[in-house]
DNA sequence: CTAGGGTTAG
């Protein structure tokens, strides 16, 4: 009888009605009130309980507290399964995936067996922490233990190898898993896209509707992560039409996916109608819109946003500035950019990285202020990333300021021999210069250290299909038509003025490469398909993966009066609007 | 005694 009542008073202590336990979820995943009730528990006595422990540790686990947790953890005797779970759950979901790993590790020492629930966890953690080897193993252990089967732990394996890159063994998952549920699709989806593996993502998206599985708002949001890689506009409006016919709700996530869509496909004024429209705004939204403009080169809506976000809106951070400072860096905005840098240390308490140190170089240097742009790098406080001094090397180029130009690449092919753009770069600046011979060296030199410059390639949608063209590219069905055209288009050009750029970017081509490329660039290619295959008032957009040549960027101009149609390129760092022989741009890219 | 899962944006 006295037992008895004891047993109940300790479980009355300990109930999640207890005023210890309401008093835990009242401190919330806060150290400073976690500690307070975790001294009054000690003075109290009550922080024997088991269960109370067990939460404690939990909620300053997901504070954030590690090192308390830890030493919590060693005082508690024989801990349990349940402690374990909760703080491997804990752990891995509130972003500390080496804890979890940890809390893993002891708990098999402890000879705790996990449940499904305790791999979801600890392979959530490997995915975060990209390591494949450690996933490896505990995939075995999965397996050992019985759970391969288990839909939850199948799906995070998918995530996990996916996010760890080997989108091979995720498939291979994907195919045998005997139920296949929405987030399994979306993992698969996402694991794409994330890999820069857009088409496959779609293609994937496509069989999962052929298999009339209901794609949700993440799956939308993965999609048009790869339409905007791709500048699938036809398919991003077509997932836009779809969320507003199902009445799927437009949250942060899907309404940033939509405004980076647009954006990345060309089209700005509708990136702007769904940031108007969102109903709530973070920080990621507002700098999707601002990066938005900024590509566009309209940096004065960029500005305008920015200021916006600083009266009325959340803080901006390190990603907000670099959208800022690129903003400033196309549009010419030099004293804004200056001002938008120095705010970042004073009024916000950022520090600024090797990103915005870039952002800044390449401002100044397109603005021909090299002299302070070297004085900038100089002045820097930590030894200049190679990306700072590859902006710098592009100013040289711009402007052609030869003798600084090559002591930059000098340095950068000493410090980077094997990244082909500083080579490229280099012989860029000698045949600029005149100096074939020299050309000729670095030349060879990338033969001899086998560097190949990186593929152009071009894209064009037309009746929602991607079509590909890359330069010299004679695979695509109706090649003789496209070159045919655009040999007519050309002369054409020629005639209403086009002068050929001279071939500064050709020294890397092979000899009978020679005589092609300047009317195979790809970008040229996909444009006259897109020319023949659409009919007169329809834009053309146009995504390139380098930025685009000097010579296209003329011929391009000329393309667009002659035909009267708008062509929109988009090349590797921003948006190129060509409209009645001018450019968006205003050739200041 | 104490709870619970995998997927998503710049």
């Amino acid at each position: 009888m006295e037992a008895r009542r004891l047993r109940l008073c300790i479980f009355a202590e300990s109930s999640t009605h207890s005023p210890e336990y309401q008093a835990l979820l009242r401190a919330g995943p806060r150290i400073r009130p976690l500690q307070q009730v975790h001294a009054r528990f000690v003075v109290s006595g009550s922080h024997s309980s088991r269960a109370l422990l067990t939460k404690l540790l939990t909620l300053a686990c997901a504070a954030g507290s590690i090192g308390y947790t830890h030493r919590l953890l060693f005082s508690v005797p024989n801990p349990d399964s349940f402690l374990f779970n909760s703080l491997v759950k804990a752990s891995s979901s509130s972003g500390f995936p080496f804890d979890t790993v940890f809390f893993y590790n002891r708990m098999l020492q402890c000879r705790i067996s996990p449940s499904s629930y305790t791999f979801t966890s600890v392979i959530k953690a490997c995915a975060d922490l990209s390591t494949l080897g450690l996933g490896k193993r505990v995939h075995s252990h999965v397996l050992v233990c019985g759970y391969g089967l288990d839909p939850f732990v199948q799906a995070a394996l998918l995530t996990f190898y996916a996010k760890s890159g080997d989108l091979g063994v995720a498939r291979k998952l994907f195919d045998k898993m005997s139920e296949r549920t929405v987030v399994a699709w979306n993992s698969m989806i996402s694991g794409y896209e994330q890999n820069g593996c857009s088409r496959e993502a779609v293609g994937m998206f496509n069989r999962m509707r052929e298999q009339c599985v209901q794609p949700d708002s993440t799956t939308f949001v993965s999609v048009l992560s790869a339409c905007a890689q791709l500048g699938a506009l036809g398919l991003g409006c077509w997932v836009h039409d779809y969320i507003i016919d199902n009445e799927l709700c437009v949250n942060v996530v899907l309404g940033t996916s939509l405004i980076n869509m647009y954006a990345r496909c060309g089209n700005v004024g509708k990136a702007r109608e769904v940031f108007d429209s969102m109903n709530e705004r973070n920080v990621i939204a507002w700098t999707t819109i601002i990066c938005a403009y900024g590509m566009h080169g309209y940096g004065n809506q960029a500005m305008e946003l920015f200021h916006q976000m600083k009266a009325r809106g959340p803080h901006p951070n390190n990603v907000t500035f670099v959208a800022v400072l690129s903003a400033c860096a196309h549009s010419g905005l030099v004293q804004e950019g200056r001002k938008a840098y120095a705010s970042m240390g004073q009024e916000y308490g950022l520090v600024p990285g090797v990103e915005h140190h870039v952002c800044l170089v390449d401002m100044l240097g397109r603005a021909g202020l090299l002299n302070e742009a070297y004085q900038f790098i100089k002045e820097l406080n930590q030894a200049p990333a190679p990306a700072v001094w590859t902006a710098m090397l592009g100013a040289c180029r711009m402007h052609k300021n030869f003798d600084l130009g090559v002591e930059v690449a000098e340095h950068l092919l000493a410090v980077e021999p094997d990244n082909p753009g500083h080579y490229v770069m280099l012989s860029n600046l000698y045949a600029l210069a005149g100096r074939m011979d020299r050309v000729e060296t670095v030349r060879k030199m990338m033969i001899r250290r086998r560097l190949k410059k990186q593929v152009g390639f071009s894209t064009i949608e037309v009746d929602q299909k991607t079509h590909l063209f890359s330069m010299g590219d004679k695979s695509h069905l109706e090649t003789n038509e496209i070159y045919q055209y655009l040999d007519e288009l050309m002369s054409r050009c020629r005639e209403a003025g086009y002068v050929p750029a001279p071939d500064s970017v050709l020294h890397e081509l092979e000899e009978e490469e020679r005589e092609y490329a300047l009317r195979y660039h790809s970008e040229k290619l996909a444009i006259a398909f897109g020319l023949l295959r659409t009919s007169h008032g329809t834009v053309i957009r146009i995504v390139k993966n380098l930025r685009i040549c000097e010579d296209c960027h003329l011929a391009i101009k000329y393309m667009s009066l002659i035909t009267d149609r708008e062509i929109i390129v988009r090349d590797k760092l921003r948006f190129h609007r060509f409209k009645d022989g001018h450019c968006s741009c205003l050739d200041y890219w």
